[in-house]
DNA sequence: ATTGAAACACGACACAT
DNA sequence: ATGTGTCGTGTTTCAAT
């Protein structure tokens, strides 16, 4: 016995969940296909020698597993990771968006197109919608909030400032 | 008058969390720099004769504006993005953990270090820890909420699977 | 701007499933 | 047959002068 409280969900629920999750095409991937990953994960712009160093294959054969996993849609892009802050950005918040269910699909991609708007998921939970935004600072957030609150088919804005980035 | 509802925050207690923010050093940005971003923000991997022909400038130049961006912290890696389903994880979700407030620290570093965790916030708002944590499955998930659960100091945890990526 | 070295693209071929 | 590998050759890109 342990002194927490899980919200909202059972077992049979999450089992249900599957049923409904597309069945995407399966990948043969194997060890080297995921270290791949794993490298390109820690330095996206590794030269194909270097991976291959590391994989003990050519840089030839590093380009081609590169061009299976792209064409497979296991690797979907190769980006930056930046820091918002030194972008001006010094405000980070998650919001939590609850709308009218009939509406869920229409207020997600109107907001999605917004520039604030940097990650947006629709979840089962509390919310429906989840954004991440960046705003130059609060009160700009505050406006945003605003924003998306104004928007048709919102109920409720719930947003939490991001004070840290573990990972 | 709108007819949503805004969590917990109001425009004093935001001014109140730009006090705490950390300062961060300035960097000097141009137009250039921002461009240069926006386009290793789409392909990671572009040359830097591909990425200076879009700027109008040389690839040396580019090159010595990307060791800017990296030495100042604007850039913070070169990473690729990848489709969690098509790599086995069937099942994303985004998990808000309550904890008692002397704890955050050592709850967070300890959920940071385990693998299912991809992300994770410190945050206001109604959970003081999010986490987007990765699951071979459902039943995958269950386990790892009841994991987060008996974390010492953990006193509530909040699952939203993700049913969508839209950004 | 030049230049030598490194990285990359492409074709041809080999081997396995 | 399709996928994966190496090798050779020519081209592009890189970094340092």
């Amino acid at each position: 016995m342990h002194g927490f409280k899980v919200d909202g969900y059972n077992e049979a629920f999450l089992a249900e969940i599957t049923v409904s999750t597309v069945v995407a095409r399966e990948v043969r991937m194997d060890e080297k296909d995921l270290a791949l990953i794993r490298e390109l994960t820690e330095n996206g712009r590794a030269s194909l020698t270097e991976l291959g160093r590391k994989l003990g294959i050519t840089d030839v054969a590093v380009k081609k597993r590169l061009r299976k996993l792209e064409r497979a849609g296991v690797i979907k892009k190769y980006t930056v990771e930046v820091d918002p802050s030194k972008l001006g950005y010094k405000s980070v918040a998650l919001i939590g968006i609850d709308v009218e269910p009939e509406k869920i699909l229409d207020v997600a991609s109107k907001i999605a197109s917004k520039d604030f708007a940097v990650k947006v998921y629709l979840t089962t939970g509390d919310h429906m919608i989840m954004v991440e935004a960046w705003a130059r600072d609060n009160k700009h957030l505050t406006q945003i909030i605003g924003e998306i609150g104004s928007t048709e088919g919102v109920k409720r804005v719930c947003p939490a400032i991001v004070l840290e980035k573990l990972k």
